[in-house]
DNA sequence: TGCCACATGTGAGCGATGCATACATAGCGG
DNA sequence: CCGCTATGTATGCATCGCTCACATGTGGCA
């Protein structure tokens, strides 16, 4: 097993970007076996490389955890970030989906950022620190809307408050389908009630969007204009 | 270590209620250090019993897991089946407000209920049953206010969808917030975004779902003189 | 009352895991 | 060419989930 030469199998001594390839394949893992069932171990094993060798760029198991968490706030603070502004009414609506889009895409990220796996944000700073730069951009978009008149002119963090339970509410049964319906028929998926909830909305987000935002903007009507 | 005699200690050879014991402490280890860490060896020497008697009473530790779920599933169907159907939106907000206190009281089966703990409930029979059994109730209540004009008369499904998706996400938060809470002064629970947006829809639960509710009752007018 | 089947708990043990420690190797700047 | 540092290796320990064979109460039935 001489490994001195670089371009023969694609890795020498060095992997090349095992902390890359661990998150990935960690992503992987988890979708098709559960955060319970994960391993370094395993990983290191899918890897090519020994099984200590993670530990040369995560502390610990939770540390990759939280690094995998940390980039699902980073990717969903820059889909939000993408949203214009011009529009408020339009820029809150755009920014609802994003987020709702960002969780069914993303599934095992997303539970990670708002699950119970990684209990304590405290001691990982730059995970906190993505995970404020989402809320507060949330809080521009809803600034806007505020300052335009098109959002009701309510206290800002109730609103935030409020706006977050709906969107991550809807996120969360819309993953749940996601999830069990690539693994089983149909027929099996509606045994599941919470999916079998789901299916309505997840079959027209957008409308049950519009439909709940009624509640939150100054003129409803003004609503039906927006994506058809 | 005679343990011949019965009232000793108040265990004999026979533990009592091993099964019964377990799920509680079961619960109580998960509320301090999660799902991951949970051991069931750890539970068994809590209760002062071999390494492997809980296998008599449980699986897997999977399914000790299942169990609590599936007992969250009862006491939340339990909680919903207490409202009385009488005047239909007062039903309505009853529902969602006891949906809303079952999550925040108990935590930890809610998370194992609706997280992604337990992936799969197939093979899971009673589990399948309970959940079914909250899904029943949440759609009785929903027929009676359309049947009676106070609900937007649309879909049922749809409407069982959205209203799942917002009682959900500020359960979810409202969790979320309480979770840490205990656990840590309030200064830097503020460090944690979620928390933070969370904090408004805590501080007034009932006026956040109020409002967010305005956009799926036919007559918004009618829910000012509801509770308060 | 006496006895036996069965539910429940015990004990040893296997393979795998997380992680700490000490060591080996590769590549890069001086 | 040397040596420093980032990266991967080797070894080892305590623990875990789970299996299997065995021990011990308990309740039903004659």
């Amino acid at each position: 097993m001489n490994a001195s030469q670089h371009g023969d199998d694609g890795r020498s001594y060095h992997h090349g970007d095992l902390r890359k390839t661990l998150l990935e394949t960690c992503c992987a893992h988890i979708a098709s076996q559960g955060t319970e069932g994960l391993s370094l171990r395993a990983l290191a094993r899918e890897a090519g490389v020994s099984p200590t060798a993670p530990y040369r760029h995560f502390d610990s198991r939770h540390a990759l955890l939280a690094a995998l968490a940390t980039e699902g706030f980073e990717e969903l603070a820059a889909s939000m970030r993408a949203v214009a502004l011009d529009d408020p009414l339009q820029a809150f609506f755009d920014c609802a989906l994003s987020y709702i889009r960002y969780a069914a895409s993303h599934p095992v990220k997303y539970h990670l950022m708002f699950g119970d796996v990684i209990g304590d944000f405290s001691g990982h700073e730059e995970l906190t620190a993505a995970a404020w730069d989402c809320y507060a951009r949330l809080e521009q978009v809803l600034q806007v809307g505020l300052d335009s008149g098109d959002l009701r002119p309510d206290n800002l963090e109730e609103l935030c408050g409020t706006v977050w339970a709906l969107v991550h509410g809807m996120a969360g049964l819309t993953i749940s389908a996601q999830a069990k319906a690539t693994a089983k028929p149909i027929e099996d998926i509606m045994q599941v009630p919470p999916l079998r909830a789901q299916q309505a909305v997840a079959s027209a987000p957008e409308g049950a969007v519009l439909r709940l935002m009624e509640g939150l903007v100054a003129d409803p009507s003004r609503l039906k204009g927006i994506r058809q």
